[in-house]
DNA sequence: CCAAAATTGCAATGTTCTTTGCACATTCTT
DNA sequence: AAGAATGTGCAAAGAACATTGCAATTTTGG
């Protein structure tokens, strides 16, 4: 199985944790160095440390509790067993001919995922993400399976710092959303495949209230070209009936990243902000506290 | 093919160098950083220099010499590149360079999306999609940002003619739908970067419930892995702070695909009962709509 | 509800690593 | 062959980083 090399690379690390006396930021940073090798093999300790929401201070004795001497020792590990994890699958990556319809998909894809990579003018997105950044309010209107897009979209906006709703509950609350729509203000249209008819008009209707217009789309569409300032084309060819919203998402993605770094120090207070929220509302999931009687905490 | 890649890698770094006016020294440590690359993207200045045989200090010029900052700069973009070789061979090839936050986001989305097209066991996603289409009703948990994917992959499941229903408005809710989940269910929990808390609850509540339940998640946490019967593990590193839900969406569509071949019949006649309201209730777009508000809908 | 233990954050400390000024060596030009 | 220019090494300055002592806060056990 493929799966090997990285399993027994996260059964590795999962292993060397003493199972009772795992303290909770310990864990929390585990988890950090699980789901982020690359970052995890090249990244200082104090940029762990705040993707895990923790102190540098953690990460050095956490390192030292995992039976390592401190962070550059664990990281060389994590380096070595992270980088055989890739290149030990390396073969199968050729087979492009059949397979099961799941994997046609991913391969599509990949193919659409590069295509979009060759063709994408990044110039776009980082007037967008600034646009974005400058106005009073952004409205993302996404219908249909895009809906989800311009939820993803919305919510990373938000953690960056920015008002972004997006509208994906009906052509009611559209309406009343873009009522409000004036001057200085962003609306971000998402519609692959087929338009829908309230996107096109919301589009419009945002356009003649002097707002800024940007569309996300599959093909280039008359009804969605004029209304917009931009549009962003992004390849949503799917293997079976379903466009494909993949490509979509990785727009989505690489606008929030561009968002980001308009203005980091608001950025990085929001996400302060939210992450002492989280805990505050205990969201987070810690491990369970063991069950066997007598074992001391660490 | 590796051999490509690497030729790839190889070609990007010496086309660098400023033909005329490379310097002996310079010349041998590039050697270096070409036949060794995995010593080059780890190494300190100094190691590079031992092997070459130069002055620490000449690392430093050379790296300034081929229009980088210093040495860390040039080590980063070797890292990108020769981590690409690894994990995505067909793409290296192209600009993998510098570039927005936008385009390493993209690039970022490209590489993890190639990983999981060699990582992923199509036959996990196939398991999945016969539960799916067998269970009596499925039920789809996802928090946070993860929301999105979640509420794609219901969407076109319901496209596809299968109960499926997304649970993203808060624990409230999704107490109330475990609570009547049961054999002949399936719950497919989707939580990634960090777990939420209900998403766990929920998940081992529907295992106790009889229901089969599946996980998709970016490491492998203990705490999802003894609830579900399968786990799909989806790499969600981002460029920014921000997990990237791009793979994530990747294997939701994926699932989708493989999910609307176990019954054509059932997809299709159920695709068409869309369709047929969608015209219905006028929610395509069919002209061009003019800039002034007050358009009839279609 | 209190006391003891432990965990985490802050900040100072010590280490490692990169860069750069300067001097010497080598090469190219006149 | 001598002078100029460039390449290279050495060593110190400077920056980044990991570690650890200490204090505050939280958790555990009585």
């Amino acid at each position: 199985m493929t799966e090997r090399a990285t399993d027994s690379f996260q059964d590795w690390l999962r292993d060397r944790a003493p199972e009772r006396g795992l303290r909770p930021k310990a864990a929390a940073l585990l988890e950090v160095l699980l789901s982020q090798p690359r970052r995890a093999s090249f990244g200082s300790a104090a940029e762990l440390a705040q993707l895990a929401g923790v102190n540098v201070a953690t990460v050095t004795r956490t390192a030292q509790a995992l039976g390592f001497a401190g962070w550059p020792a664990l990281q060389q590990e994590l380096r070595a067993r992270y980088l055989s994890s890739l290149s030990a699958p390396q073969v199968a990556a050729e087979h492009s001919g059949e397979g099961s319809p799941s994997s046609r998909s991913l391969r599509r894809d990949l193919d659409s995922l590069a295509l979009l990579n060759r063709r994408l003018d990044e110039s776009v997105l980082r007037t967008i993400a600034e646009a974005v950044a400058a106005a009073g309010r952004t409205v993302i209107v996404a219908d249909g399976s895009y809906a989800a897009v311009g939820m993803a979209l919305a919510h990373n906006a938000r953690l960056a710092g920015y008002p972004v709703a997006a509208v994906t509950s009906g052509d009611a609350e559209l309406a009343n959303t873009v009522s409000v729509i004036g001057p200085g203000d962003v609306l971000i249209a998402i519609s692959f495949w087929r338009l829908y008819e309230s996107t096109v008009l919301a589009a419009n209707e945002a356009r003649a209230r002097g707002a800024r217009v940007f569309a996300l789309t599959d093909a280039a569409s008359p009804a969605l070209a004029d209304a917009a300032e931009e549009v962003v084309m992004v390849p949503a060819e799917g293997v079976a009936f379903f466009p494909s919203l993949t490509a979509g998402m990785a727009v989505a993605q690489a606008l929030v990243t561009q968002l980001a770094t308009v203005d980091p120090a608001r950025t990085s207070a929001s996400i302060e902000r939210a992450e002492g929220m989280w805990s505050k509302f205990g969201l987070l999931h810690r491990r369970p506290a063991p069950h066997a009687p007598g074992d001391e905490p660490g």
